[in-house]
DNA sequence: TGCCAGGCCGGGT
DNA sequence: ACCCGGCATGGC
């Protein structure tokens, strides 16, 4: 119950203090792939250098990551880190896309939300913060994202243990709050936000934190 | 300067 | 089921 009271009071506090986010920071579906798959264990900085270089080269469409050299396609990808891996994976959703739905996402996300997910999972390169992150950010269907943050910010409060389980953190959140894409899309997003300002990994700033100081350190 | 970033995969036990 | 090494650039 005190889990549940901290989710729903933490989402009040933020929305109110730091408004909306925005999110996903991306002018298309495609696109909020693309960086979904660049921004794995990635500083979002980067991934935007990453993209611009993908769009500099005409690189960046479903189609021209089909057709493209795949060395092409790693060297663009460079200040994203971890670029061979990340080029095979942009590879092997852009061709899974083409082959089963002749390259139109809307035909992907056009399925139930379940069968979507697993779909995602069965791709090459595509976990499951990256699946959730497409399906609530591209295909705009209520799945609660977590992340690396997700985590942090609710063990740091004193809520979860470090090894808590990702399906078991996102029925937490989806228990607590109306089943909503737009109450999804901003809580992820303001997760984020005060992750990467406040919840640091090592000096936590948890002084100046929306959210306050709840844990002895 | 070192530590960290909006993870995921594959192999070993 | 759990644990671990590998992947890699750029920001602060």
């Amino acid at each position: 119950m005190e889990k549940k009271d901290f989710i729903q009071g933490a989402y009040n506090t933020l929305i109110e203090e730091l408004g909306p986010q925005k999110w996903w920071p991306a002018d298309s579906p495609w696109e909020v792939i693309v960086g979904a798959i660049l921004t794995q264990n990635t500083n979002w900085k980067n991934v935007r250098k990453a993209i611009e270089n993908l769009k500099g080269a005409g690189l960046f469409s479903i189609e021209n990551i089909v057709s493209a050299d795949i060395k092409d396609i790693s060297e663009l990808i460079k200040p994203s880190g971890y670029f061979n891996q990340k080029a095979k994976k942009l590879k092997a959703i852009a061709i899974h896309i083409k082959r089963n739905y002749g390259y139109d996402l809307n035909e992907l996300f056009k399925k139930p939300v379940d069968e979507l997910r697993a779909e995602l999972l069965s791709i090459w390169g595509i976990g499951k913060e990256t699946a959730d992150s497409i399906i609530l950010y591209a295909a705009e269907k209520p799945v609660f994202v977590v992340d690396r943050y997700t985590i942090r910010i609710l063990s740091r409060h004193g809520l979860i243990d470090d090894d808590y389980e990702y399906d078991d953190i996102q029925k937490l959140f989806i228990e607590t709050l109306p089943k909503d894409t737009r109450i999804y899309n901003e809580y992820h997003a303001l997760l984020v936000n005060i992750g990467k300002n406040y919840c640091l990994k090592k000096e936590p700033r948890c002084e100046n934190c929306p959210l306050g100081i709840m844990l002895d350190r």
